[in-house]
DNA sequence: GGCATATAGATGCGTTTGCATGTATATGAG
DNA sequence: CTCATATACATGCAAACGCATCTATATGCC
C-alpha cells in the first residue's frame, strides 16, 4: 500500500506500515459498518454521530457550531445534514433566543428512536469487528496508541 | 463520541473507546494529509494508492478487476477514477489482448513524475502525522494490534 | 450611534460517490 | 455449435461533497 525506497527524509518502515494499517483497518471497519446500516435500512453513521451528540445535550439542544466543533464535519457539510435530518424528524431547529443568527438543535421522539435502532446494529458491529478480534488488554492498548495520534 | 448505557449484549468499554479512536484518528489523520495534497495542488490520496500499484506492476501492467481487489474501492468508483487519471495522462488503458472484455492500465512517464511528487508531501506528513507522535516501539505495538483488525 | 470586522449559518455550482443497470465478451453445459 | 450464465467494465441518475460565496446578525472601535 505504500513505502517508496530511495527518498531522503522518507519516514521509516515501522511508520510506514503503522499507517498503511491504520488506514486500510479503519476504512476496512467502517466500510462493514456502513454496510451493517445500510443492510438494516438505516442511515449513514454521521447521523448517528449527530444524535448521539444531540441526545446527550438533553432539551438544551446544540448550536450547529459546537457540532461542528465536537464532530470531524465541515460546516456546510453540517448545515445540509442537519436539513436532511430534519426533514426525517429525527431532530429539529429553532431560532436561537441569544443569537439573531443561530439556531439551537435538538434531537426528537424519533430522533432517540432512531438512535436506539441505530445502536442495535452499531453495537454488535463493533463487538464483531473489533472485540472479537482483540483481548480486553488489546483493546486498551490500541486505545492508548491511538489517543497518542489524536489531538495533533 | 459513542458509548450508550442499558443496552443488553453491549460491547465494553474497552471496546469502545478502542473503536473511537480508531474512526477518530483515521479521520484526522487522512484529513490532515488530503488538506496537505490539496496545498500542494495535489490530487487526493487515492491517485496515490493507485500510482503506487501500477509502479510496482511494472510494464506488465494491472487490469482494473486486479486494482479492485487490492484496494478498497468499488468497482464503478474504480471505473471512474482509471478514466480521470488516464486524462490527465498519468496512467494508459489499453486493450487487453487475452480478455476482449477488459483493459490493461499502466502507469506512464508523467504517472511516475506525479507518484514521486506526492511521494514528497505524503512521506513526511507520515512522519509528521504519526512517526513524531509514537516511539518506534510503539509503531510496532500499533501495527501488530491493527493487523489483527484486517482481514475479516 | 456609525462603521469595520468577525461569526453563524445557508447555498449555487461543479465534482465525486452510490446504486442500479447496461453492454460486451468469456465460459461451461448440453 | 448454442444457449445460459458469469465476468469485466461503463454509465445514467440521484444524492452527497467541496469550494467559494452570500446573507444576516454580532461585536468592537471610534
Amino acid at each position: 500500500m505504500l513505502a517508496h525506497a530511495a527518498m531522503t527524509d522518507a519516514p521509516s518502515e515501522e511508520e510506514v506500515q503503522a499507517w498503511a494499517r491504520l488506514i486500510r483497518s479503519s476504512q476496512a471497519l467502517l466500510g462493514a459498518l456502513e454496510s451493517a446500516f445500510k443492510a438494516a435500512d438505516l442511515p449513514p453513521l454521521v447521523w448517528y454521530d449527530v444524535l448521539l451528540e444531540l441526545e446527550r445535550a438533553g432539551e438544551a439542544g446544540l448550536r450547529p457550531f459546537e457540532l461542528v466543533e465536537e464532530m470531524l464535519l465541515a460546516q456546510y457539510n453540517l448545515s445540509r445534514l442537519l436539513a436532511r435530518m430534519e426533514q426525517a424528524a429525527v431532530l429539529e431547529r429553532l431560532d436561537c433566543p441569544d443569537d439573531g443568527r443561530g439556531q439551537v438543535v435538538r434531537i426528537t421522539k424519533q430522533g432517540r428512536a432512531l438512535q436506539r435502532r441505530m445502536w442495535r446494529v452499531y453495537g454488535p458491529a463493533i463487538t464483531r469487528l473489533l472485540g472479537a478480534k482483540l483481548k480486553p488488554t488489546e483493546q486498551q492498548q490500541l486505545a492508548k496508541l491511538l489517543g497518542k495520534l489524536l489531538p495533533a
